[in-house]
DNA sequence: ATTATCTATAGATCTATAGATAATGC
DNA sequence: ATTATCTATAGATCTATAGATAATGC
C-alpha cells in the first residue's frame, strides 16, 4: 500500500477505484438492471460499461462475451432456489408443507431480488445453446417442483400441474414488472397459498403456513 | 385484368405474387415467427423481409416503422380475448362458470395460435410508449379477470389473486416455448380447473366444464 | 513482470429514407 | 396517374480484438 492508490493495474478514467472483483460484481449489476429493464439484444455493451464506470472494451477483461454476462446472472438466480429445492426435497415434513415452503421462498426471491432478475427466465435469448446450464437448472427446479407435487397427487396429470405450478410461480416476475411496488410478503404468501390450492392440497391453515415458515428457516 | 399479371405495382424481385392485404399479411406472420422465436430486438427488418418475400425497404411501404408491426401483432392477440371477456362480464350465467370459461378460451387462443404469440406480451419492449394501446387492452382484460373473482370471492385479497389468477392463464405462452408440441385441450381444461380452484372456487365438476363450454360455443 | 485498464478501430451490421422503376388503371 | 415494389445508401450503431499504458509487486 502507498496512500492514495487505487490499486493494481492502469487507474480508470472515470477516476473510480475497483478491486477485481468489484469490478466484475458492478459489470453484473449494471447489467441486470439493464437487462431486465430493456432485454438483453436491446441493451449494449457500451451501456453496461458505462454504468459500471469502466469502458465498454474493459468489459471484456472480466467477461468472454456479452452472451457469458447473461449467463453468469441467470445461474445465479436459479442457484438459491434449486439449493433450498434439494433440501426440501430430502426433508421429512409433510408433503404439502415443504410445497407450501417451496413456492413461497421462491416467490419471495424472484419477487424481493433487487433488479426482477426472474424477467430474465422470460427473455427469447435463454434459447441460446451458450445458456445450456441455465436451462438444466431451472429444468432440475421445475424436477423438484414435480417430484413434491406427484408425491402428493391422489389422480394424474402431475405433469400438467406441475407446468401451472411454476408457471404460477415465474409469473411474479410479469406481475413485478407491471407493478413495481408489489407487496412481496403478501405476493408470497397468497401464491405459496394458490399453489396448494391449484394443487388440490389447500386450502392451507394457519398451522401449515407456520409450519412451512419453520422449515424455511436458517435458509 | 390482362392474362398472367400479378397486380398493380411493381413486380417483387422474387417473382412472387401478392395483393396489397396479402403482402401486410405476409410481413405480419414473418415477424409473428421471428419475434416469437428470437424476441423482437434480435429480429432484423431484413430478416422479416426476406421471409415475407419482398426486400428490407419494402416493408415500409406497409409500415411506418418496426415498432408498428410488433404494435399491430400485440393488439391482434389480445383483442380475441378482450372481446370474449366483454361478452362473459355481461352473461347472466353464474360467476364460476364465467371465470372458468373465459380462462379455457384464453389458455386456448394463447396455447393454440400459430407461432406462440404470447410470448409478445412478455417481451421486455412492450414498456415502450409506441405500444401503449396494447398495454391498455392487456390490462382491460385484466380488469375482466378481476370482476369475476371479486364478484365470487368471499373474502379480500382479490386484487393479488388476480395477479396469480393472470399470471397462470398468460404463463401457458412460456410452457409453450419450453415444450412446443404441448398437449392444448388438456392444458386449457387444467389450467381453467386450476384457476377456479386458486380462486377458491373449486374444484370444479363435470356439469361446470360443460356450461363453461356451452356458454363459449357461437364464438 | 503482472495486472487492469485504456484508446483506436476493424468489420459487420441495422433502420429508415430518397428516388427510380415496372406494373396497372383511366 | 397511381401503386407497390426495387436499388442504393446515409448515418448510426455494435461487438470484439489489437496493442498501448499506468498502476503495483518483486
Amino acid at each position: 500500500m502507498s496512500g492514495k492508490s487505487t490499486g493494481v493495474g492502469r487507474p480508470r478514467a472515470s477516476g473510480a477505484a475497483a478491486s477485481r472483483q468489484d469490478s466484475r460484481q458492478a459489470v453484473l449489476e449494471a447489467a441486470a438492471e439493464l437487462f431486465t429493464g430493456a432485454g438483453y439484444a436491446a441493451t449494449t455493451t457500451r451501456a453496461i460499461a458505462e454504468r459500471a464506470g469502466l469502458r465498454q472494451a474493459s468489459l471484456y477483461y472480466h467477461f468472454p462475451s456479452k452472451e457469458d454476462i447473461l449467463a453468469v446472472l441467470l445461474e445465479q438466480t436459479v442457484r438459491p432456489s434449486l439449493a433450498l429445492a434439494g433440501r426440501l426435497v430430502d426433508d421429512l415434513a409433510p408433503v404439502d408443507v415443504r410445497l407450501w415452503a417451496l413456492s413461497y421462498a421462491d416467490i419471495r426471491l424472484l419477487a424481493g431480488a433487487p433488479h426482477n432478475l426472474g424477467a430474465l427466465y422470460l427473455l427469447p435469448e435463454v434459447a441460446s445453446p451458450h445458456l445450456a446450464r441455465f436451462r438444466s437448472e431451472r429444468a432440475e427446479l421445475k424436477s423438484a417442483y414435480r417430484r413434491l407435487i406427484a408425491a402428493a397427487g391422489q389422480d394424474a396429470g402431475a405433469d400438467i400441474r406441475t407446468d401451472l405450478v411454476f408457471g404460477l410461480v415465474e409469473s411474479i416476475a410479469v406481475i413485478r414488472r407491471d407493478d413495481p411496488a408489489l407487496d412481496v410478503e403478501a405476493h408470497a404468501i397468497e401464491g405459496a397459498d394458490g399453489v396448494l390450492r391449484l394443487t388440490g392440497l389447500g386450502p392451507p391453515d394457519g398451522p401449515l403456513r407456520t409450519a412451512g415458515l419453520r422449515l424455511l428457516e436458517g435458509s
